[in-house]
DNA sequence: AATGAATGAGCGTTCATTCAT
DNA sequence: GATGAATGAACGCTCATTCAT
């Protein structure tokens, strides 16, 4: 990948995290902000649906990189969830409007048939790979005898829909005078075993 | 209400099921959908962020009024509780890319302060009214003797999101030959109840 | 002329005064001030320009039937002079914005083709009629002898000038505090004598 | 300044001569006449109010430079002044809609507070700057002894005022076959020098 | 006669995209 | 490759005018 065009991605999540995906994010805004000239971006890029396609799935990729805890022979099942679901408030954290940008039903439907098919792909593959991460991890605590039987892919699906809930509430519901990272971590771990066992 | 003002209203609401909330929803796709002039749609709104601003508290308090089922005396948590999941698949079908106005944080960016307000308010108080609401559908339970010991704030949380993360299991997860709400619903009880006892 | 007509030139009349005839000077506006229907605006006029032509023709004819102080027998030349300047003053402050309304060579350019002949037309026949009160004014002076010969046309137009030049000089350059209209009004007397003798 | 801006200005400058200050200046007629295209317009200036107000400007700043002939050592009071009256009566056929243009308290009443603010404290500098000049030219005369006293400020802002008057009348009263601008230009001349001594 | 809801032509402005340098 | 001046399609919005009541 070329340098510039990294520049570019970095410049747009760095407005994400400003403003949001949907406000004022212009080509002029993006140039000025990559430091490159407006017409130079379209080196990179054919459109800014492209744009806007490329640059959810690159933060779609750096999330995945960092949340896909490796699953390492002797590694236990509790020390994995637990770094998977502190690995998702760190990527929290980083992308601050991320919420949307997993929304990407929602913002795909403003781009152009090509663009929209490419992200929804990508966002299936990526839905596809995070199932199976977790079913993987949860293979491990079926192994230890932490959970009873294995879940339905239903559960599965849940799971990890209580991890995004989870920090969704730590995040916009909790007073910042409340929150223990490390406890909601914790409580979050409890809430998934309560429910697989 | 004027007839004219639902009109728009509704036209709105059939192109965001059509197209989403971002696409191509401009002034003249609105009054053409309507069936009134460009010039009407002003004089029942003041500009295109209060359409949407008040657009999207018509269809909040419309999910509003079918969801909350009422808590007659006498009604059990179960066919209380069944009867509320059901209401919520039936609303997720009425407002196909509801999703997408339930982040209605990511939408109200695209807003000028003043409807970003009344819309973060709006949401506000609904988020309120639901978790109250919850809590007291908990509390039969509790009652009940279904439920040990009455949940802390955040697994209220979870639950309202294990409902809605269930809806979208269904509707964008599972294909269609394998779809059947009935035992859906009931999985989605079953999970609930699990966390809570 | 009927009542709701003159209600709106008044209104008109009053917006002038207040904004300039340009700005935001809406049929709406108009209607409202004028306390009738918008509709009802077009049961006395035809269109816009035809009410702003009406209108300033309105205020021309008011203020030519309040300055041409009638030249009664054994009337003085320095006293009908002088009355005539005073009457200029009072009218300089009834309509406020009246140099702008007086510049309507420029004004009648934003009407079409129709009104602006109408407009040139009364201007027109003002600018005649007025001259020629000034020469009879001026008449009377050269009989009692204090000007000695009759002068041509191109001085009495310049005189018409002075006596305009004098109220824009009271009104707009002179601060508050040293302002005496009878001083004035005098001042403007002696300078038109000076170029008369 | 840029070619594109003087281009652009001279386009309006020529509508102006045309139709008027006021007429059917819209943004694509500016941009169809300076041969640009309308986005282009923008590059240059952020609204229409900001070209309208640096327009003006650019058209006073132009007729100053004509109008204020220098006054160079030795020069006689007589011949500074009647070059300056035949500049002003050039500069009267280059800007033929100029009595509007002049009338910038008019005009800028039809702008937001910003421009109106900018133009009037342009307008009150030029108006400043023009009054001294004419004191200038008058204490030539004075050190001439043509004339006799030093004239109040009154009398020095109806002499501007005569100069003016008498170009008007030479364009809007005389028939076109009895002008003779020589003959104009003495009797406006003549006309100061009566008032003045 | 009086009304004001309805209308759409027309405006100012934005911004993705192109292309000559 | 890199640029940004130039562009015009498309948008939100205004307002003179019409017409059913």
């Amino acid at each position: 990948m070329t340098t510039k065009k990294e520049q570019i991605f970095k410049a747009i999540i760095s407005h994400i995290n400003r403003a949001g995906l949907l406000k004022n994010l212009t080509i002029a805004e993006i140039a000025q902000m990559a430091e490159v000239g407006k017409g130079t971006v379209y080196e990179y890029f054919t459109s800014k649906d492209e744009i806007i396609c490329e640059t959810i799935i690159y933060i779609l990729d750096s999330i995945m990189s960092q949340i896909l805890i490796e699953i390492t022979p002797n590694i236990e099942f509790q020390s994995i969830l637990i770094k998977h679901i502190e690995a998702m408030f760190k990527v929290s954290q980083q992308y601050s409007n991320i919420d949307m940008i997993l929304m990407t039903d929602g913002i795909s439907s403003t781009l152009e048939t090509e663009h929209q098919q490419k992200l929804m792909n990508k966002v299936k593959t990526i839905k596809r790979q995070y199932t199976n991460y977790l079913k993987n991890v949860i293979s491990l605590g079926v192994g230890e005898g932490i959970i009873k039987e294995y879940p339905e892919e239903y559960i599965i699906y849940i799971v990890g829909n209580i991890i995004m809930s989870s920090i969704s509430y730590y995040y916009h519901e909790l007073p910042l005078e409340k929150r223990n990272e490390e406890e909601q971590i914790n409580k979050t771990y409890q809430t998934i075993i309560k429910l697989l066992t």
